[in-house]
DNA sequence: GTCTATAGTTTGATAGAC
DNA sequence: GTCTATCAAACTATAGAC
């Protein structure tokens, strides 16, 4: 029993320092560039050297894996999280924001996740996995389920979020026209119109 | 007289140089990544040694910002040539095509051109002004001039872009929704149907 | 304009003492 | 698990001969 508690506490003290490598590592990454990122640098914000670094990652595209698997981890989290409206029209919107600010709110991570930055970089099979669960479960989010209409509905996101990271960093010039573009797609799906069309706040 | 056609001669050397150190650098980007780029496997491709590029480039970021300007003087170019459907429901098909094809057609090139992928890299004010013309003219090819519209069509375009870059590289998958997602925003912008609806090809 | 030689960094990673 | 020491390699860029 006492084994057991010890090793539960070594376990604790390993996963609380690879999160704050991974913890240094983000601010790196989103401070310099995803690219810019150095094991030297990763290691002196935690205050130890780099050969330590070793005892936690075995390697530099390890520390890769582990922060794109968690923002994977974490964006289905989120998605879980998030309460649906009972309106499809709501629900596309809503949706579609948690989306946008997950994307729009760390330019890195969404380079990591979603662009392919780093050269030879290729999430292992567990990483993976993460972002495939996130992928699978979006559909039951949706009030939609044809994959065309999933298409263009990531499509759609997807597009948003490109500009607004591209040309209005920080800013809202396309967020604010997620509630056109949903609109604009329910009216494609058919959907029926809002019995009251008040705008909702956020 | 004899001076100047020397002089036009060098020059013409000089510039020929510069293509074939570009086309190398072009290569090497597509196979390795854009981030991936070393000035000694571009000499190697040119036939030369590493230090005797500085003799026509003053740095490696010269040789991005370079390339980053003929993408978008290719790209500008390539919008000229199109000819644009009298339909302006037919004309936003066909713009956004132009655009779709060109991203797609190659992914290092789209990177350097939109995307903050080079850590430190920021295109020179020449560089920026071929992206900036290609911005500004895109509005007179198009039937609409809200920027809240030109806003959402560019979304429109890059988020299909994206997904095809990210989850169908060389597919169709996101290039086949091009004519049900232009449809959408016609009848967002209330353009009047088109008269006949056979689909065209391409 | 191209070369050789090399400076001057920076990088990821390993060996071995403690 | 962290350290020091160091490797081996890669990189951009410069100097100077030809």
């Amino acid at each position: 029993m006492l084994g057991e508690t010890t090793s539960a506490w070594i376990s604790d003290r390993r996963a609380s320092a690879r999160r704050k490598i991974l913890d240094a590592a983000w601010d790196v990454a989103r401070e310099q560039g995803l690219a810019a990122l150095t094991l030297r640098e990763v290691a002196d914000r935690v205050g130890i050297k780099a050969p330590s670094l070793y005892s936690h990652f075995a390697s530099k595209h390890a520390i890769y894996d582990a922060m794109f698997g968690a923002s994977w981890t974490e964006f289905l989290e989120r998605s879980r999280t998030v309460p649906l409206p009972s309106s499809p029209r709501a629900a596309l919107r809503t949706i579609a924001r948690t989306f946008f600010d997950f994307a729009t709110e760390d330019l890195a991570r969404h380079q990591l996740m979603n662009v392919k930055t780093i050269p030879n970089f290729e999430p292992s099979p567990q990483a993976y996995a993460a972002s495939l669960e996130a992928y699978l479960a979006m559909p039951s989010y949706l009030p939609i389920s044809d994959q065309a209409d999933i298409d263009v509905y990531t499509a759609l996101i997807s597009g948003l979020i490109a500009q607004q990271l591209a040309n209005d960093p920080g800013g809202q010039r396309w967020r604010r026209l997620i509630p056109r573009v949903m609109s604009m797609f329910a009216d494609d799906l058919g959907l029926p119109p809002n019995p009251q069309s008040a705008p909702e706040s956020s």
